[in-house]
DNA sequence: GCAGATTAGGTTATAATGTTGCAATTCTAC
DNA sequence: GTAGAATTGCAACATTATAACCTAATCTGC
């Protein structure tokens, strides 16, 4: 299931495993992985809670670099077109993605109170689809869920 | 399954009972089915494609409604809460809802192509729930599945 | 019917999110 | 080095959604 992001864990070597992948997966693909998009990647994955665009765009600044919707926008399509990151439609939000590289619906946890969103994989998800398009006679392309809630933490202070 | 949009059918009767359907709920719920709550209703429902608040704006203004934002998101709100209508986050639409007064996941099947959206009830909808409840100690209170691909007639004509 | 409470709607302004178009720069391949 | 491609900078704009504040309609208990 990707990884538990309410257990303990070293955060750093999330953003440091993202990056590296990112990297290689760049190297794979023959394209650039920029200081921008770079940046951009480090700061989605600053924590585990999907980011706006538009809070990207102050620290962006802080830290000299170009900040004007465009330039955070291109990033993170290049990171989504990549499958470096999801876009979290429901939040217009973005989170980095934990297994990269791997075409593959997505579905996520968000919770309500502290905003966490937690990456699943569940082979229910391409039931879903496999059966959209034998009782209809449709082509899934894409799929997305979306599941909110509370996590385990602010479960209990509830 | 809701029903099958695809196939040819008779679009006045899902208007006709989307609106009784609404009129029973309110009646049932003691809130009150306005003049302009049930004219965006029929709006929404005017064809099977989820359509954008600034959609209905002019055409609500073209039959001598109020038509400022807030009027038609204030509908909007209100038959969201009373589950007469779906919101389509990937594409910050509404669509009527085939079954309203069920509370249930939602799902759509939405075509790139001709934009139609197709409400759909799995049963491994409420798995995926259930999975994720039971293998991360979460809460599940929402849940929202979005398919995009291609229906069966745009599928043919490709 | 009427007073007070509640709900709904009107109006204006503004916030939040995302896009287009074009010029300037940087990189890559030859 | 030079041409072509990819990337970035920049300004304006488009779309979606909400805040704030007030007026009007409707309901409720008398
Ligand atoms: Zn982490
Ligand atoms: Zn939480
Ligand atoms: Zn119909
Ligand atoms: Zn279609």
């Amino acid at each position: 299931m990707s990884q538990n992001i309410y257990k303990h864990h070293d955060h750093h070597a999330c953003i440091d495993t993202a990056v590296s992948r990112a990297r290689d997966l760049c190297q794979e693909k023959g394209v650039r992985l920029t200081p921008i998009r770079q940046r951009v990647l480090e700061l989605v994955w600053a924590n585990h809670k999907p980011v706006g665009a538009y809070d990207l765009l102050p620290r962006l600044a802080e830290e000299g670099f170009n900040s004007a919707p465009p330039t955070v926008y291109r990033a993170l399509d290049f990171l989504l077109d990549l499958g470096l990151v999801h876009r979290i439609t429901s939040l217009n939000a973005f989170i980095g993605c934990t297994h990269p590289g791997e075409d593959h619906p997505t579905c996520f946890f968000v919770c309500r109170q502290c905003g966490q969103a937690q990456e699943l994989d569940s082979a229910e998800m391409s039931d879903i689809a496999r059966q959209a398009e034998a009782r209809l006679g449709v082509v899934v392309e894409q799929q997305i869920t979306e599941l909110l809630g509370l996590c385990p933490a602010c479960k209990g202070a509830a």
